[in-house]
DNA sequence: CGGCATCCCTTAGGATACTG
DNA sequence: CAGTATCCTAAGGGATGCCG
């Protein structure tokens, strides 16, 4: 199943989710929609830089939209595309992993 | 399923899973054990330095196992611990979305 | 063979102030 | 509100040489 041949293959996705704040990032918006400063008070203490960046690293691959409201104040609503929404597994597997991991973290606890 | 409570709880794994050539090394390492210099190579262009760094990390993390043979030559070989075989599906997933993902672009190119 | 030790450098990311 | 513009630092990682 997954043998050498795999390792260049995903290579592209590990841009992707390269960088210390994709992660938190995309569980984020697997929540829903967000704005920026929601995105910002959420993933406390990202740095507004920082946000922007992998916001627009994210909207280049194609895994997230920004859509644009016009009027004052701004609004702006960062979403999910399709592609993006197919990472979904990968982290339920992560997410699948860890609680596993605490298990066996609490039952040597217990011994 | 995936929702805000588990940004915190996943963190340990991103710890795990973090650095440059953290997932190259355990795709390699889910093919089979490995040597030190086999994984040099394989890995290459990465600097002994580096393949060291992250050796111990996963070591100290209980991801993998480093198992001496005393000669000489010396003989090393890395190997994944039971913990470490369950971040599989991780990778599988991963595996799936990039077939997936380069399925579609195929499409999209033959139009 | 399987590493350390060293030195160097790039760059992701933080802090802060300002703007349409 | 949703960013940009600057400046700065910490550290991950590269290159090289030596050693048990």
């Amino acid at each position: 199943m997954l043998d050498r041949s795999c390792i260049e293959a995903i290579d592209p996705l590990l841009e992707i989710l390269d960088g210390k704040w994709t992660l938190p990032l995309l569980l984020e918006l697997f929540v829903g929609t967000r704005r920026f400063g929601e995105l910002r008070r959420r993933l406390h203490p990202i740095s507004p830089k920082t946000l922007t960046d992998r916001l627009r690293v994210l909207e280049e691959k194609g895994i997230i939209t920004r859509t644009l409201y016009p009027g004052v104040p701004l609004h702006v609503e960062y979403e999910l595309t399709e592609r993006g929404w197919k990472l979904q597994p990968i982290f339920a597997a992560m997410w699948a992993w860890v609680q596993e991991d605490d298990l066996n973290a609490n039952k040597k606890n217990q011994l």
